[in-house]
DNA sequence: TATCTTAGTGTAAATAATACACTAATACAA
DNA sequence: TTGTATTAGTGTATTATTTACACTAAGATA
């Protein structure tokens, strides 16, 4: 009889945050073997009395103090070999987060801090795969579903939400089509206000309409 | 110090076919407690020197009598008490076959079926919640990539793949339209055969192109 | 050879996507 | 105060894509 136990299930998580125009990635330094001191995904065994969404709030709370992020599941990761201590199966996540709105506190004793990923990363384990399957499954979703909630500050201007989407999707907009295309996708609310601290003209301020937001946000375009 | 390995982990198959113009998928009797005698998804507990691609292949050899047939990963399905003997986390796949170019054995001692899915099936755990999934995947995949390659026999007509496709996608083409797209997208070949055995109009025979089919299986269209 | 059955075809209209360049508002310096 | 630098905001014509829609073609059989 096989011990079908001798499996361990660790959580990990890509979070990403949009902080000074360009993407990035929450890593920590690994702190004990194996791998002491390479770079990783904050991640983190699953107890047995643990659901999925319990061990995800753990290690927000654990590297960014604030358990309350949504997150998405990714993909199980499994092959045989991909932790040298065990056979541990990770099931990993992604979660979006604004530094400003969401108010991190990064772990100090891990380095938790955010990279940009527009190079190779170079973590351990498999964590570089699970940051590329993350970042194709957010370039697909964000065609069919709104992307920014999460990411940008409560009220935001279409220039930032242009770069933002440019940055994410890794290509340029017309900034006319732009701004009719997500005008016309009805999600965004135009507030009174105008952007302040800047030269040049002020620009009209928008937020996300939350109940369409969500709407589309489950359901799609 | 917790038990970490206090968890098992198992992977279960949700294997689609297209038959007698339906979407069926392959249903179990579960010959052990618990829910003795419940319907169920082929489904195995992984052992921990294996790979999810070596259980997949293992459930597929058990239950239909070919390990031959591609499999995608869906979503690990981890609620603590989804299973009432311990803590399992379920990590499951789909998978898509044709009863008669894949030469499937249907497994008698656990009633090995294919049932159609346009009724509440009422499988036991969860899954009800994993076909779910797996519906909902295979339709948003079908809008950028190619299907029917594993469904349909080597050779087929357009009105064939029309019907596969309304079955799948849950909703009627116009013929003329349907078949402009499809060729348009470039993946299939016109043989220079003729439909046997049927009243009315001979229709053209078409395969899958295997390497435009391949090509847009794996980067979509 | 008439009739039944299923396969196959084209075009016009509507909608969506793209390409493209100037004017408007404000801050600041001269 | 006026000029200049900076960023925001706007409209239209063209092209491509999607949709709607109804008849003819081929073969089988009575």
């Amino acid at each position: 009889m096989e011990n079908f136990l001798n499996i361990g299930v660790s959580v990990s998580i890509c979070i990403f945050c949009y902080d000074e125009e360009q993407k990035k990635v929450l890593i920590i330094d690994k702190d004990n073997e194996p791998f002491k001191g390479g770079k990783v995904l904050p991640h983190q065994m699953l107890k047995p009395n643990q659901s999925l969404e319990e061990v995800c709030s753990e290690i927000l709370e654990n590297n960014i103090g604030n358990k309350d992020i949504y997150v998405e599941q990714l993909n199980a990761f499994g092959k045989v070999y991909r932790h040298p201590s065990g056979r541990i199966i990770d099931i990993s996540f992604y979660g979006l987060i604004n530094l400003q709105k969401d108010s991190i506190k990064l772990n100090k004793e891990n380095n938790a801090r955010f990279e940009k990923i527009d190079k190779s990363l170079d973590l351990v384990f498999d964590h570089d795969d699970i940051i590329d399957f993350a970042n194709k499954r957010i370039k697909r979703r964000m065609k069919y579903r709104p992307l920014g909630k999460n990411l940008l500050p409560l009220q935001f201007t279409m220039n930032e939400l242009e770069d933002l989407y440019s940055c994410f999707l890794g290509k340029q907009f017309d900034k006319r089509n732009f701004r009719r295309r997500i005008l016309d996708m009805d999600f965004l609310k135009e507030i009174k206000k105008v952007q302040r601290n800047t030269r040049g003209r002020k620009a009209i301020l928008y937020e996300f309409d939350p109940k369409k937001y969500k709407n589309y946000s489950k359901n799609g375009f």
